[in-house]
RNA sequence: GCACCGGUAGCUCAGUGGAUUAGAGCACUUGUCUUCGGAACAAGGGGUCGUAGGUUCGAAUCCUACCCGGUGUACCA
């Protein structure tokens, strides 16, 4: 592809002696491989422009373009548009081009699902596992080493409102009674426990101040690093039951983190750069730091409250700088919920004040809400919300129920595609059936489509060829045109951060096979070994594009 | 109030300032086909791209105002 924008470029330089950016579309099939709007753009930057306009510029092009070897035709289309068909054995070249490593060399974290020790994993919590997993493949994809991180509250209130109830529940302070819970048990045990201090912190004024001297316990805890006493030991037992939890769920998903970063870890060091730039920065107000965001036309927030804990803003700080320190990265990736879109400007322009650089090399991106197709009520009673697994075991059902399959890879299959094939940043809905109807836009149907294709190169007693000096027929054609998409989709995918060019695309290109496939005879026919090699490559596209999307995509479904 | 995000077919959603006719899937109508895995293919109906202006050779896409929905707006995360 970049070798046909230089070919374009250099007939510029040639004929008119100016540089544009060349950029290539790909447009309706019917006129050509690629379209070019250099002629529209040249005819604004020119001085003075030919008489004919951006057509007749478009024209002297497309005739200086055709006389390259790649080149099988170019032609001037519309008010200056460049149609140009590449010779087939080029566009076959480019159909097998290898990813483009356009981040050799770089340093990528990326920070998604972000989950809160001593609570539930959500079905939120399982969407950025998901998207945020298949943006980590996209970037180490193009050549840059990934650290995929996850951050998460292990102090706070919440923290001790579980602390309480665990503790309430255990009767007294003894760490040696946790052993009467049974591995298996521990996640639900502890959400029950989250439920019940909660509500204990809701309705009860006594518990409540219980809660919040606990969460002063659990700070100071972490400053004297106590790992001894018994209020000690519950907590880093029960902590790390939390954490076991989580990489358990992660690598059922097929997912996992280098690094997960506590907030406990991440407060110190955000509550010691925070002061070291007042006033300058950060200022007192009624007893708490803040960061006058409305100089800047955001909002003004809270860094250190007035009891002199640091908040979330200021354990993000304190995260920002662990991870450069950590991984020295070149850029940073967190994905969270849009909720917290303005949140985040404030604390990614208070740090631009004292660290423009670590400011300017992290990029926010964030979500919508992930609900169930139908409209399952969710109770305000706390607990009972969409739990990630109750996400996995709908579609688990609905992939029995509807295709009488219990495997795995097919409903977890279906609950990615679902999720990634949507543009991140708008709610999800997801509907469990038509994630794993094989009908349509969904995950099963294109790793059925990838099975059907390895058996069509299996039950051949050929081998496929490399149809690299042949020609092709409209639907050979047609097929290789599509194929050659797949290095752009995944480039720009990358560039955008955004996973669903990649479904859209394999989707397309799954349907254009399927008329390929309708109308040309593979096994048996003349050109056999041909199509073979274009059923091959459309295979290996598939499961690497599905590869790239977290999905497996095995040779028999 | 102010700010941010969204509004495209009955439903769920794509859509890079470009090209006759704004696209998919599901659902609906009809046809092909005794099937190299038919989990297919072909054809059709269905649209004030939230509304009104503006910029442009060209706007679903950019700008302005407004309407609707969601979220955020000082010591939660």
């Amino acid at each position: 592809m970049n070798d046909i924008k230089t070919i374009i470029a250099d007939a510029i330089k040639d004929l008119f002696n100016e540089q544009v950016s060349v950029e290539l579309t790909r447009p309706d099939p019917q006129f050509g491989d690629f379209s070019c709007n250099v002629a529209l753009q040249l005819a604004k930057k020119m001085a003075n422009p030919p008489a004919g306009g951006p057509r007749e510029i478009a024209q002297s092009l497309a005739a200086k373009i055709v006389e390259d070897d790649k080149v099988a035709s170019a032609e001037a289309a519309g008010p200056g548009f460049i149609n140009i068909t590449l010779r087939d054995q080029a566009l076959w070249r480019l159909a097998n081009e290898k990813p483009n490593k356009y981040l050799d060399g770089q340093t990528i974290v990326a920070e998604y699902s972000d989950p809160n020790p001593f609570k539930v994993l959500h079905a939120g919590h399982l969407y950025t596992s998901v998207v945020g997993d298949a943006i980590a493949n996209l970037l180490e994809n193009a050549g840059a080493k990934v650290h995929r991180v996850n951050f998460g509250g292990d102090v706070g209130l919440h923290a001790a409102k579980s602390m309480w109830a665990i503790i309430k529940e255990l009767g007294e302070e003894s760490p040696e009674k946790l052993e009467a819970v049974d591995e298996s048990q521990r996640p639900d045990w502890l959400a029950s426990r989250y439920i019940e201090g909660n509500e204990a912190y809701e309705n009860d004024d006594t518990a409540k101040s219980e809660i919040i001297l606990l969460n002063k316990k659990i700070y100071s805890l972490h400053a004297e690093n106590d790992h001894d006493a018994d209020f000690a030991k519950i907590y880093w037992t029960t902590r790390q039951w939390s954490y076991d939890y989580f990489d358990g769920f992660y690598a059922s998903i097929g997912s996992h983190f280098d690094k997960y970063y506590p907030e406990s870890e991440t407060a110190q060091i955000g509550l010691d750069e925070v002061k070291s730039h007042i006033p300058d920065v950060f200022q007192e107000s009624d007893g708490a730091v803040i960061f006058d965001g409305e100089k800047f036309g955001l909002h003004t927030r809270v860094f250190i409250n007035s009891e002199g804990l640091p908040t979330y803003e200021t354990k993000d700080v304190g995260l920002s700088i662990l991870k450069k320190q950590d991984y020295d990265f070149d850029r940073s990736i967190i994905m969270t919920g849009n909720e917290q879109d303005q949140y985040m400007e404030v604390v990614l322009k208070a740090i631009e004040q004292f660290a423009p650089d670590l400011s300017r090399a992290t990029t926010h991106i964030s979500h919508g809400i992930v609900k169930l197709q139908g409209g399952v009520k969710m109770s305000s009673r706390k607990g009972n919300f969409l739990k990630a697994v109750d996400v996995l075991s709908s579609a688990k059902d609905a992939n029995q129920q509807q295709n009488g399959s219990s495997d795995q890879q097919i409903s977890l299959g279906a609950v990615k595609y679902a999720f990634l094939k949507h543009r991140i940043g708008g709610d999800i809905i997801y509907d469990p059936e038509n994630s794993v109807s094989i009908h349509g836009n969904s995950g099963p149907y294109l790793q059925y489509a990838h099975a059907r294709a390895r058996s069509i190169l299996e039950k051949s007693a050929n081998e496929p060829s490399n149809p690299d000096s042949e020609e092709f027929d409209e639907l050979e054609r047609t097929l290789v045109q599509k194929l050659s998409e797949f290095s752009e989709v995944i480039e720009r995918s990358s560039l955008d951060l955004a996973p669903h060019y990649i479904c859209t695309y394999l989707y397309e290109l799954s349907q254009t096979f399927n008329r390929f496939y309708e109308g040309s005879k593979v096994i048996g026919d003349d050109r056999e070994k041909l199509r073979l090699g274009l059923v091959s490559r459309y295979g290996d596209v598939l499961q690497s594009g599905l590869k790239l999307l977290g999905i497996q995509a095995p040779n028999k479904v």
